[in-house]
DNA sequence: AAGTGGTCTAGACCACTCT
DNA sequence: GAGTGGTCTAGACCACTTA
Protein backbone atom coordinates (compact mmCIF):
# COMPACT_ATOMS: atom_id res chain seq x y z
CA UNK A 1 0.00 0.00 0.00
CA UNK A 2 3.11 2.58 0.85
CA UNK A 3 4.46 3.51 -1.68
CA UNK A 4 6.91 5.03 0.46
CA UNK A 5 10.75 4.77 -1.31
CA UNK A 6 12.47 4.47 1.66
CA UNK A 7 9.77 2.12 3.16
CA UNK A 8 10.33 0.16 0.49
CA UNK A 9 13.90 -0.69 0.88
CA UNK A 10 13.88 -0.34 4.59
CA UNK A 11 11.45 -3.21 3.95
CA UNK A 12 13.51 -5.09 1.54
CA UNK A 13 16.86 -4.80 3.34
CA UNK A 14 15.54 -5.79 6.46
CA UNK A 15 14.22 -9.09 5.02
CA UNK A 16 17.29 -10.06 3.76
CA UNK A 17 18.96 -9.44 7.15
CA UNK A 18 16.51 -11.08 9.00
CA UNK A 19 16.05 -14.18 6.52
CA UNK A 20 19.86 -14.17 6.53
CA UNK A 21 19.81 -13.81 2.60
CA UNK A 22 22.81 -10.84 3.91
CA UNK A 23 24.54 -12.29 6.66
CA UNK A 24 25.74 -10.43 10.03
CA UNK A 25 28.87 -8.28 9.33
CA UNK A 26 28.58 -7.76 5.56
CA UNK A 27 29.04 -4.22 4.32
CA UNK A 28 26.26 -2.78 2.46
CA UNK A 29 26.63 -1.11 -0.65
CA UNK A 30 27.35 2.80 0.17
CA UNK A 31 25.16 4.97 -0.11
CA UNK A 32 26.29 6.68 -3.23
CA UNK A 33 26.01 3.17 -4.71
CA UNK A 34 22.46 2.64 -3.70
CA UNK A 35 21.48 6.33 -4.89
CA UNK A 36 22.37 5.46 -8.09
CA UNK A 37 20.94 1.58 -8.45
CA UNK A 38 17.55 2.80 -6.92
CA UNK A 39 17.71 5.55 -9.07
CA UNK A 40 17.06 8.04 -5.85
CA UNK A 41 18.39 10.66 -4.11
CA UNK A 42 20.78 10.17 -1.43
CA UNK A 43 18.56 12.21 1.55
CA UNK A 44 16.36 9.28 0.80
CA UNK A 45 18.96 6.28 0.65
CA UNK A 46 19.82 7.54 4.48
CA UNK A 47 16.52 7.95 5.38
CA UNK A 48 15.63 3.84 4.24
CA UNK A 49 19.38 3.32 6.72
CA UNK A 50 18.31 5.28 9.45
CA UNK A 51 15.29 3.27 10.05
CA UNK A 52 18.07 -0.16 9.83
CA UNK A 53 20.26 1.22 12.15
CA UNK A 54 17.21 2.48 14.54
CA UNK A 55 15.50 -0.98 14.62
CA UNK A 56 18.90 -2.79 15.47
CA UNK A 57 19.93 -4.06 11.74
CA UNK A 58 22.83 -2.20 11.05
CA UNK A 59 25.38 0.23 11.99
CA UNK A 60 27.07 3.16 10.05
CA UNK A 61 30.62 3.58 10.88
CA UNK A 62 31.97 6.94 9.23
CA UNK A 63 34.26 7.19 6.66
CA UNK A 64 33.39 3.15 6.25
CA UNK A 65 30.02 2.18 5.33
CA UNK A 66 27.19 0.47 7.08
CA UNK A 67 27.69 -3.24 8.26
CA UNK A 68 24.92 -5.54 9.43
CA UNK A 69 24.50 -6.52 13.32
CA UNK A 70 23.91 -9.96 14.08
CA UNK A 71 21.31 -8.63 16.88
CA UNK A 72 18.68 -8.58 14.25
CA UNK A 73 17.76 -12.56 14.08
CA UNK A 74 17.24 -13.29 17.69
CA UNK A 75 14.97 -11.78 20.12
CA UNK A 76 12.97 -9.83 17.37
CA UNK A 77 11.63 -7.32 17.70
CA UNK A 78 14.26 -5.68 20.02
CA UNK A 79 11.14 -3.77 22.16
CA UNK A 80 8.41 -1.97 20.27
CA UNK A 81 4.90 -2.59 20.02
CA UNK A 82 3.94 -5.94 19.30
CA UNK A 83 1.47 -8.20 20.63
CA UNK A 84 1.54 -11.53 22.05
CA UNK A 85 -0.02 -13.38 19.34
CA UNK A 86 2.68 -12.16 16.89
CA UNK A 87 5.34 -13.04 19.56
CA UNK A 88 4.59 -16.10 20.04
CA UNK A 89 4.21 -16.99 16.04
CA UNK A 90 7.85 -15.33 15.19
CA UNK A 91 9.12 -17.40 18.01
CA UNK A 92 7.54 -20.64 16.42
CA UNK A 93 5.50 -21.78 19.78
CA UNK A 94 2.59 -23.61 20.68
CA UNK A 95 0.15 -21.13 22.22
CA UNK A 96 -3.53 -20.71 23.26
CA UNK A 97 -5.13 -17.70 24.42
CA UNK A 98 -7.87 -18.44 26.93
CA UNK A 99 -10.20 -15.80 27.05
CA UNK A 100 -12.05 -15.28 30.81
CA UNK A 101 -14.14 -12.06 30.15
CA UNK A 102 -15.18 -9.78 27.72
CA UNK A 103 -17.27 -7.21 29.40
CA UNK A 104 -18.25 -4.06 28.88
CA UNK A 105 -18.17 -2.42 32.74
CA UNK A 106 -18.14 0.82 34.83
CA UNK A 107 -14.41 1.44 34.83
CA UNK A 108 -12.52 -0.18 37.96
CA UNK A 109 -11.62 2.39 40.21
CA UNK A 110 -7.72 0.68 40.43
CA UNK A 111 -7.88 1.46 36.46
CA UNK A 112 -9.17 4.87 36.72
CA UNK A 113 -6.01 6.12 38.03
CA UNK A 114 -3.91 4.50 34.98
CA UNK A 115 -6.89 5.55 32.25
CA UNK A 116 -6.60 8.84 33.10
CA UNK A 117 -10.38 8.50 32.45
CA UNK A 118 -13.41 10.73 34.08
CA UNK A 119 -14.62 8.46 37.16
CA UNK A 120 -17.48 7.43 35.42
CA UNK A 121 -16.53 6.40 32.08
CA UNK A 122 -16.68 3.16 30.87
CA UNK A 123 -14.07 0.38 29.51
CA UNK A 124 -13.89 -2.54 27.98
CA UNK A 125 -12.16 -5.43 30.66
CA UNK A 126 -10.57 -8.47 28.42
CA UNK A 127 -8.93 -10.65 30.84
CA UNK A 128 -7.18 -13.37 29.27
CA UNK A 129 -4.26 -15.80 29.95
CA UNK A 130 -1.84 -17.14 27.58
CA UNK A 131 -1.38 -20.83 27.53
CA UNK A 132 2.47 -21.41 26.71
CA UNK A 133 3.48 -25.57 26.21
CA UNK A 134 0.40 -26.67 28.48
CA UNK A 135 1.09 -23.98 31.10
CA UNK A 136 -0.90 -20.62 31.91
CA UNK A 137 2.47 -18.51 32.49
CA UNK A 138 0.87 -15.16 31.26
CA UNK A 139 -2.48 -13.10 32.66
CA UNK A 140 -3.01 -10.10 30.24
CA UNK A 141 -5.69 -7.36 32.28
CA UNK A 142 -7.00 -5.44 29.14
CA UNK A 143 -9.32 -2.44 29.58
CA UNK A 144 -10.39 -0.05 26.55
CA UNK A 145 -11.89 3.08 26.89
CA UNK A 146 -15.39 1.79 25.52
CA UNK A 147 -15.82 5.66 23.80
CA UNK A 148 -12.77 4.92 21.63
CA UNK A 149 -13.56 0.76 21.45
CA UNK A 150 -17.65 0.60 21.10
CA UNK A 151 -17.42 -3.37 20.79
CA UNK A 152 -15.33 -6.34 21.80
CA UNK A 153 -16.25 -9.68 21.44
CA UNK A 154 -14.71 -13.23 22.75
CA UNK A 155 -13.74 -13.75 19.14
CA UNK A 156 -12.10 -10.82 18.90
CA UNK A 157 -10.70 -11.03 21.87
CA UNK A 158 -9.59 -14.49 21.17
CA UNK A 159 -7.86 -13.47 18.24
CA UNK A 160 -5.79 -10.60 18.04
CA UNK A 161 -7.61 -7.70 19.34
CA UNK A 162 -4.73 -4.89 17.45
CA UNK A 163 -5.72 -6.41 13.95
CA UNK A 164 -9.66 -5.39 14.67
CA UNK A 165 -8.41 -2.03 16.19
CA UNK A 166 -6.28 -1.30 13.02
CA UNK A 167 -8.30 -2.76 10.57
CA UNK A 168 -11.68 -2.85 11.38
CA UNK A 169 -12.30 0.39 13.90
CA UNK A 170 -9.50 1.96 11.78
CA UNK A 171 -7.40 3.18 14.78
CA UNK A 172 -4.04 4.32 14.62
CA UNK A 173 -1.75 3.17 17.20
CA UNK A 174 1.22 5.92 17.94
CA UNK A 175 3.10 5.20 21.05
CA UNK A 176 3.00 3.27 24.00
CA UNK A 177 4.79 3.46 27.40
CA UNK A 178 5.84 0.42 29.42
CA UNK A 179 6.62 0.06 32.64
CA UNK A 180 7.96 -3.32 34.51
CA UNK A 181 8.02 -4.54 37.66
CA UNK A 182 7.95 -7.56 40.35
CA UNK A 183 5.29 -7.70 42.74
CA UNK A 184 3.41 -10.15 45.14
CA UNK A 185 1.43 -12.64 43.16
CA UNK A 186 -2.57 -11.98 44.04
CA UNK A 187 -5.26 -14.38 44.45
CA UNK A 188 -6.45 -13.68 40.91
CA UNK A 189 -3.38 -14.64 39.68
CA UNK A 190 -3.05 -18.02 41.39
CA UNK A 191 -6.26 -18.74 40.36
CA UNK A 192 -5.93 -18.12 36.60
CA UNK A 193 -2.72 -19.38 36.44
CA UNK A 194 -0.43 -22.44 36.79
CA UNK A 195 2.04 -20.40 39.14
CA UNK A 196 3.46 -23.08 40.89
CA UNK A 197 5.38 -22.56 43.61
CA UNK A 198 5.83 -18.99 43.01
CA UNK A 199 5.24 -15.86 45.38
CA UNK A 200 5.59 -13.14 42.98
CA UNK A 201 4.87 -12.27 39.35
CA UNK A 202 6.51 -9.61 36.61
CA UNK A 203 4.30 -6.92 36.02
CA UNK A 204 4.29 -4.85 32.67
CA UNK A 205 2.08 -2.40 32.61
CA UNK A 206 0.99 -0.66 29.17
CA UNK A 207 0.03 2.43 28.36
CA UNK A 208 -1.16 2.52 24.68
CA UNK A 209 -1.91 6.16 23.05
CA UNK A 210 -3.24 7.13 19.49
CA UNK A 211 -2.60 9.32 16.79
CA UNK A 212 -3.90 12.25 18.59
CA UNK A 213 -2.18 11.30 21.92
CA UNK A 214 -5.40 9.95 23.32
CA UNK A 215 -4.71 7.87 25.99
CA UNK A 216 -7.41 4.81 25.17
CA UNK A 217 -5.87 1.69 26.54
CA UNK A 218 -4.45 0.32 29.57
CA UNK A 219 -2.56 -2.94 29.99
CA UNK A 220 -1.36 -5.10 33.02
CA UNK A 221 0.70 -7.93 31.54
CA UNK A 222 0.98 -10.43 34.56
CA UNK A 223 4.22 -12.74 34.24
CA UNK A 224 5.40 -16.20 36.09
CA UNK A 225 8.66 -15.09 36.92
CA UNK A 226 10.75 -17.91 35.00
CA UNK A 227 8.68 -17.06 31.52
CA UNK A 228 9.41 -13.79 31.58
CA UNK A 229 11.87 -12.30 29.53
CA UNK A 230 12.51 -8.41 28.07
CA UNK A 231 14.65 -7.60 25.16
CA UNK A 232 15.83 -4.19 24.63
CA UNK A 233 18.13 -2.81 21.73
CA UNK A 234 19.31 0.72 22.39
CA UNK A 235 21.50 3.14 20.64
CA UNK A 236 23.56 6.23 21.96
CA UNK A 237 21.01 8.95 20.77
CA UNK A 238 22.81 12.25 19.79
CA UNK A 239 21.28 13.77 21.95
CA UNK A 240 22.71 11.96 25.33
CA UNK A 241 26.36 12.75 23.94
CA UNK A 242 28.13 15.56 26.48
CA UNK B 1 31.50 21.42 21.20
CA UNK B 2 28.97 20.14 18.64
CA UNK B 3 28.21 22.76 16.34
CA UNK B 4 25.86 20.84 14.99
CA UNK B 5 22.46 23.11 14.41
CA UNK B 6 19.64 20.24 15.02
CA UNK B 7 21.61 18.81 18.28
CA UNK B 8 21.57 22.26 19.54
CA UNK B 9 17.40 23.00 18.56
CA UNK B 10 16.95 19.40 20.13
CA UNK B 11 18.66 20.62 23.05
CA UNK B 12 17.27 24.07 23.68
CA UNK B 13 13.66 22.31 23.70
CA UNK B 14 14.56 19.24 25.39
CA UNK B 15 15.70 20.80 28.18
CA UNK B 16 12.76 23.50 28.35
CA UNK B 17 10.24 20.71 27.78
CA UNK B 18 12.23 18.52 30.31
CA UNK B 19 12.25 21.73 33.35
CA UNK B 20 8.24 22.33 33.05
CA UNK B 21 9.01 25.79 30.89
CA UNK B 22 6.98 24.03 28.15
CA UNK B 23 4.11 22.44 29.51
CA UNK B 24 2.37 19.12 28.12
CA UNK B 25 -0.01 20.06 25.38
CA UNK B 26 1.44 22.89 24.58
CA UNK B 27 1.75 23.53 20.81
CA UNK B 28 5.23 23.88 18.90
CA UNK B 29 5.81 26.52 16.72
CA UNK B 30 5.62 24.99 12.94
CA UNK B 31 8.28 23.84 11.17
CA UNK B 32 7.90 26.84 8.73
CA UNK B 33 8.45 29.05 11.95
CA UNK B 34 11.56 27.16 13.27
CA UNK B 35 12.87 27.43 9.71
CA UNK B 36 12.29 31.43 9.87
CA UNK B 37 13.15 31.98 13.22
CA UNK B 38 16.68 29.95 13.24
CA UNK B 39 17.29 31.22 9.95
CA UNK B 40 17.78 27.25 8.92
CA UNK B 41 16.48 24.98 6.17
CA UNK B 42 13.13 23.22 6.68
CA UNK B 43 15.17 19.54 7.02
CA UNK B 44 17.44 20.45 9.68
CA UNK B 45 14.30 21.49 11.65
CA UNK B 46 12.82 18.36 10.87
CA UNK B 47 15.91 16.53 12.14
CA UNK B 48 15.40 18.06 15.52
CA UNK B 49 12.05 17.29 15.53
CA UNK B 50 12.36 13.88 14.94
CA UNK B 51 14.69 13.34 17.39
CA UNK B 52 12.29 15.04 20.68
CA UNK B 53 9.73 13.02 18.89
CA UNK B 54 11.99 9.44 18.76
CA UNK B 55 12.68 10.38 22.89
CA UNK B 56 9.41 10.97 23.64
CA UNK B 57 9.35 14.83 23.95
CA UNK B 58 6.56 15.12 21.30
CA UNK B 59 4.41 13.85 18.90
CA UNK B 60 3.69 14.93 15.68
CA UNK B 61 0.39 15.05 13.75
CA UNK B 62 0.20 15.50 10.47
CA UNK B 63 -2.11 18.59 9.35
CA UNK B 64 -1.85 19.97 13.18
CA UNK B 65 1.57 20.69 14.26
CA UNK B 66 3.85 19.41 17.36
CA UNK B 67 2.25 18.98 20.21
CA UNK B 68 4.52 18.17 23.91
CA UNK B 69 3.83 14.59 25.68
CA UNK B 70 3.71 15.06 29.36
CA UNK B 71 6.07 11.27 29.38
CA UNK B 72 8.96 13.04 29.54
CA UNK B 73 9.44 14.61 32.82
CA UNK B 74 8.62 11.44 34.47
CA UNK B 75 10.90 8.66 34.57
CA UNK B 76 13.69 9.48 32.66
CA UNK B 77 14.81 8.46 30.83
CA UNK B 78 12.30 6.43 28.37
CA UNK B 79 14.93 3.50 27.91
CA UNK B 80 18.56 4.29 26.51
CA UNK B 81 22.16 3.26 28.04
CA UNK B 82 22.56 5.48 31.37
CA UNK B 83 24.66 4.74 33.94
CA UNK B 84 23.66 4.01 37.26
CA UNK B 85 25.32 7.22 38.76
CA UNK B 86 23.29 9.16 36.28
CA UNK B 87 20.53 7.65 37.13
CA UNK B 88 20.05 8.26 41.07
CA UNK B 89 21.24 11.69 40.44
CA UNK B 90 18.44 12.54 38.17
CA UNK B 91 15.79 10.58 40.73
CA UNK B 92 17.84 12.63 43.09
CA UNK B 93 17.90 9.78 45.56
CA UNK B 94 20.71 8.81 48.45
CA UNK B 95 23.08 6.18 46.52
CA UNK B 96 26.23 5.22 47.32
CA UNK B 97 28.47 2.79 45.65
CA UNK B 98 30.55 -0.37 47.37
CA UNK B 99 33.14 -2.11 45.22
CA UNK B 100 33.92 -5.25 45.92
CA UNK B 101 36.77 -6.05 43.52
CA UNK B 102 38.53 -4.25 40.47
CA UNK B 103 40.70 -7.05 39.31
CA UNK B 104 42.45 -8.42 35.83
CA UNK B 105 41.99 -11.39 35.45
CA UNK B 106 41.52 -14.77 32.73
CA UNK B 107 38.31 -14.21 31.59
CA UNK B 108 35.92 -16.77 33.81
CA UNK B 109 33.97 -19.47 31.85
CA UNK B 110 30.34 -18.28 32.20
CA UNK B 111 31.76 -15.07 31.14
CA UNK B 112 33.56 -16.08 27.42
CA UNK B 113 29.85 -16.95 26.34
CA UNK B 114 28.19 -13.47 26.49
CA UNK B 115 31.90 -11.49 25.41
CA UNK B 116 32.10 -13.88 22.61
CA UNK B 117 36.31 -13.40 22.97
CA UNK B 118 38.28 -16.42 23.00
CA UNK B 119 39.28 -18.22 25.92
CA UNK B 120 42.02 -16.90 26.42
CA UNK B 121 41.39 -13.47 26.68
CA UNK B 122 41.76 -11.20 30.30
CA UNK B 123 39.25 -8.94 31.49
CA UNK B 124 38.78 -6.19 34.03
CA UNK B 125 36.05 -7.65 36.49
CA UNK B 126 34.36 -5.37 38.97
CA UNK B 127 31.50 -6.51 41.14
CA UNK B 128 30.12 -3.18 43.39
CA UNK B 129 26.88 -3.31 45.29
CA UNK B 130 24.77 -0.26 44.95
CA UNK B 131 23.43 1.44 48.22
CA UNK B 132 20.19 3.02 47.99
CA UNK B 133 18.87 4.28 51.01
CA UNK B 134 20.44 2.24 53.49
CA UNK B 135 20.37 -1.10 51.52
CA UNK B 136 22.34 -2.93 49.12
CA UNK B 137 20.12 -3.44 46.53
CA UNK B 138 21.52 -3.90 43.29
CA UNK B 139 24.83 -5.69 42.64
CA UNK B 140 26.97 -4.55 39.26
CA UNK B 141 29.18 -7.35 37.91
CA UNK B 142 30.88 -5.60 34.98
CA UNK B 143 33.41 -7.46 32.66
CA UNK B 144 35.63 -5.16 30.25
CA UNK B 145 37.67 -6.81 27.67
CA UNK B 146 41.33 -5.67 28.32
CA UNK B 147 42.91 -5.15 24.91
CA UNK B 148 40.51 -2.41 24.96
CA UNK B 149 40.14 -0.99 28.84
CA UNK B 150 44.03 -1.24 29.87
CA UNK B 151 43.30 -0.21 33.74
CA UNK B 152 40.71 0.43 36.02
CA UNK B 153 41.20 1.07 39.30
CA UNK B 154 39.21 0.95 42.52
CA UNK B 155 38.99 5.19 42.63
CA UNK B 156 37.38 4.98 39.21
CA UNK B 157 35.44 2.18 39.91
CA UNK B 158 33.60 3.80 42.89
CA UNK B 159 32.83 6.89 40.38
CA UNK B 160 31.53 7.08 36.83
CA UNK B 161 33.26 4.66 34.69
CA UNK B 162 31.35 5.24 31.81
CA UNK B 163 33.22 9.06 32.09
CA UNK B 164 36.84 7.28 32.36
CA UNK B 165 35.78 5.30 29.17
CA UNK B 166 34.55 8.39 27.20
CA UNK B 167 36.79 11.40 28.10
CA UNK B 168 39.69 9.82 29.07
CA UNK B 169 40.10 6.99 26.92
CA UNK B 170 37.96 8.52 24.46
CA UNK B 171 36.03 5.03 23.85
CA UNK B 172 33.09 6.13 21.67
CA UNK B 173 30.01 3.85 23.16
CA UNK B 174 27.59 3.46 20.21
CA UNK B 175 24.67 0.65 20.88
CA UNK B 176 23.81 -2.13 23.67
CA UNK B 177 21.74 -5.14 23.91
CA UNK B 178 19.84 -4.87 27.16
CA UNK B 179 18.25 -9.18 28.25
CA UNK B 180 15.69 -8.53 31.48
CA UNK B 181 14.84 -11.57 33.48
CA UNK B 182 14.36 -13.13 36.71
CA UNK B 183 16.96 -16.16 38.28
CA UNK B 184 17.07 -17.86 41.87
CA UNK B 185 19.49 -15.22 44.08
CA UNK B 186 22.74 -17.31 44.22
CA UNK B 187 25.10 -17.92 47.69
CA UNK B 188 26.80 -14.85 45.82
CA UNK B 189 24.02 -12.22 45.77
CA UNK B 190 23.27 -13.33 49.31
CA UNK B 191 26.12 -12.34 50.45
CA UNK B 192 26.66 -9.24 49.27
CA UNK B 193 23.25 -7.83 48.78
CA UNK B 194 20.12 -6.56 51.33
CA UNK B 195 18.17 -9.09 50.09
CA UNK B 196 15.54 -10.28 53.00
CA UNK B 197 13.38 -12.77 52.25
CA UNK B 198 13.76 -12.34 48.62
CA UNK B 199 14.57 -15.65 46.53
CA UNK B 200 14.85 -14.50 43.17
CA UNK B 201 16.30 -11.44 41.67
CA UNK B 202 15.65 -9.35 38.33
CA UNK B 203 18.84 -10.17 36.36
CA UNK B 204 19.63 -7.29 33.24
CA UNK B 205 22.41 -8.66 31.38
CA UNK B 206 23.83 -5.56 29.00
CA UNK B 207 26.01 -6.19 26.44
CA UNK B 208 27.56 -3.02 25.29
CA UNK B 209 29.45 -2.21 21.69
CA UNK B 210 31.61 0.63 20.42
CA UNK B 211 31.78 2.60 17.68
CA UNK B 212 33.29 0.09 15.30
CA UNK B 213 30.91 -2.67 16.84
CA UNK B 214 33.23 -4.61 18.72
CA UNK B 215 31.60 -5.81 21.92
CA UNK B 216 33.66 -4.88 24.93
CA UNK B 217 31.60 -4.54 27.83
CA UNK B 218 29.42 -7.94 29.14
CA UNK B 219 27.45 -6.50 32.73
CA UNK B 220 25.26 -8.57 34.84
CA UNK B 221 23.11 -5.80 36.86
CA UNK B 222 21.02 -8.31 39.50
CA UNK B 223 18.50 -6.53 41.41
CA UNK B 224 16.33 -7.03 44.25
CA UNK B 225 13.00 -7.45 43.35
CA UNK B 226 10.59 -4.82 45.15
CA UNK B 227 13.70 -2.60 44.09
CA UNK B 228 13.87 -3.16 40.68
CA UNK B 229 11.63 -1.00 37.69
CA UNK B 230 12.10 -0.19 33.98
CA UNK B 231 10.62 2.20 31.59
CA UNK B 232 10.41 1.82 27.88
CA UNK B 233 8.84 4.41 25.00
CA UNK B 234 8.08 2.55 21.74
CA UNK B 235 6.65 4.36 19.21
CA UNK B 236 4.98 2.27 16.08
CA UNK B 237 8.13 2.44 13.83
CA UNK B 238 6.98 2.98 10.15
CA UNK B 239 8.48 -0.10 9.41
CA UNK B 240 5.98 -2.27 11.62
CA UNK B 241 2.96 -1.34 9.54
CA UNK B 242 1.59 -3.52 7.36
C1' DA C 1 -7.80 28.42 0.89
C1' DA C 2 -4.24 28.50 4.12
C1' DG C 3 -1.48 26.01 7.22
C1' DT C 4 0.45 21.78 8.77
C1' DG C 5 3.64 17.81 8.66
C1' DG C 6 5.55 13.83 5.19
C1' DT C 7 8.29 12.80 1.26
C1' DC C 8 11.72 13.68 -2.15
C1' DT C 9 15.28 16.04 -5.00
C1' DA C 10 19.95 17.66 -6.57
C1' DG C 11 23.09 19.74 -5.20
C1' DA C 12 27.08 21.25 -1.49
C1' DC C 13 30.76 20.96 2.05
C1' DC C 14 32.64 18.46 5.92
C1' DA C 15 35.25 14.74 8.76
C1' DC C 16 36.70 10.46 8.57
C1' DT C 17 39.07 5.98 6.62
C1' DC C 18 41.76 3.51 3.51
C1' DT C 19 45.60 2.91 0.30
C1' DG D 1 43.21 11.33 -3.28
C1' DA D 2 39.19 8.58 -3.55
C1' DG D 3 35.51 6.82 -0.99
C1' DT D 4 32.62 6.88 2.96
C1' DG D 5 28.92 8.60 5.99
C1' DG D 6 27.20 13.34 8.48
C1' DT D 7 25.20 17.78 7.92
C1' DC D 8 22.78 21.31 5.52
C1' DT D 9 20.34 23.91 1.82
C1' DA D 10 16.42 25.67 -1.08
C1' DG D 11 13.41 24.30 -3.39
C1' DA D 12 9.03 21.00 -4.75
C1' DC D 13 4.71 18.32 -4.37
C1' DC D 14 1.63 15.69 -1.45
C1' DA D 15 -2.05 14.49 2.25
C1' DC D 16 -4.19 16.12 5.92
C1' DT D 17 -6.63 19.62 9.14
C1' DT D 18 -8.92 23.85 10.09
C1' DA D 19 -11.59 27.57 9.14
Amino acid sequence: MNTNIFLQIYHDYSERIQSGEIAAGTKLPSENDLTREYGISRETVRKALQLLSENGFIHKIKGKGSFVLDLGRMNFPLSGLVSFKEMSERIGRKSQTIVYTTEHIPIPHAVARHLETDKHATVWQVIRARNIEGEKVILDKDYFRSDVVPLLTKEIASGSIYAYLENELDLQISYAKKVISVEDATAEDKELLDLKQYTHVVVVRNYVHLEDTTLFQYTESRHRLDKFQFVDFARRSPGEEK
